[in-house]
DNA sequence: CGCCAATCGTTTGACAACAGATGATTTGCA
DNA sequence: TGCAAATCATCTGTTGTCAAACGATTGGCG
């Protein structure tokens, strides 16, 4: 994560000219935000990620997990070590599989996804408040067409 | 720099609900194939910003330009150090403040950018390919503005 | 002048993310 | 059945970035 801003001004050619390093500045102040966010939630922006899709589609191995959130096997691991050690997932070994675990949300882990839920579109709303609401949604499908999602 | 990207679905809901992570993402990708055009030219994506600013504005020292590329200044000491060993810039002590240096270009520097200028709109394409050219426009002013850019 | 704070470049240590290797387990195929 | 290859979770080592601390130098103020 880079370092705090300040308020310094960019060298101005830059964001026209290299859409590779705007999309890299902007990841990063928003990364800041979401972190600052997960610090007050308490959720981690993986940790978030993980309980909202055990939520949506029941129990997951690692592997699922990591494939479709897109987050490294290792990393995962560490995750759900976080997530278990607050007593928010189980990991039980799929019968079915007994290599990969079923990781599963616990209704603490429900209650603290309702809690992050709450505030997250408070700060979606702070941190892209410099663009209306059309030109999120703009951004959003542009993002996706780019990541090549929802087409 | 994140792992490899496969031909894997995203979960689904993630690009419309959550803008900072597919933001990550697509910085992720696009930083990927930066960092691929970098190795062809072989200019790191920050010692060609650097080149870029000197070619622009004339001699500079480290701080400016870590402030105005909003790079660490720690990290802009590895940078300067790589482009002078390639005799891309000189580093020579500013007589006004010899605490600073005056990052000079060099001729070979600026052969070296404008090689890599040349290639850069063609890597761009080919990484925005999937955007038509009002869209690449219309991503760039959004950045711009949630950067706080150019308002 | 003389001292204290600030600045510039650098080094060090910490941390997150990734690539690759490892052990346990399962699957595919002869 | 039996064995090789694949898969899952994990661990290790590497890389890139950041925060903090450090000398060297400068500027401000009595």
């Amino acid at each position: 994560m880079p370092t705090k801003t300040a308020d310094h001004v960019y060298f101005p050619r830059l964001a026209a000219e290299r859409l590779d390093i705007a999309l890299c500045r902007a990841s990063a102040t928003v990364s800041r935000a979401a972190d600052t966010h997960a610090a007050e939630t308490g959720l981690g922006v993986g940790q978030h990620l993980v309980l909202q899709m055990l939520d949506a589609v029941g129990p997951c191995s690692q592997q699922t997990l990591s494939e479709e959130l897109r987050i490294d096997r290792s990393v995962m691991v560490g995750i759900c070590d976080d997530l278990q050690q607050e007593d928010l997932v189980r990991r039980e070994r799929n019968p079915r599989d007994r290599r990969s675990y079923a990781v599963t949300i616990t209704d603490s882990g429900r209650r603290r996804l309702a809690q992050a839920q709450t505030s997250v579109p408070a700060f979606l709303d702070d941190t892209f408040r410099s663009l209306a609401p059309e030109e999120r949604a703009q951004l959003s499908t542009l993002l996706g067409k780019l990541l090549g999602i929802g087409a």
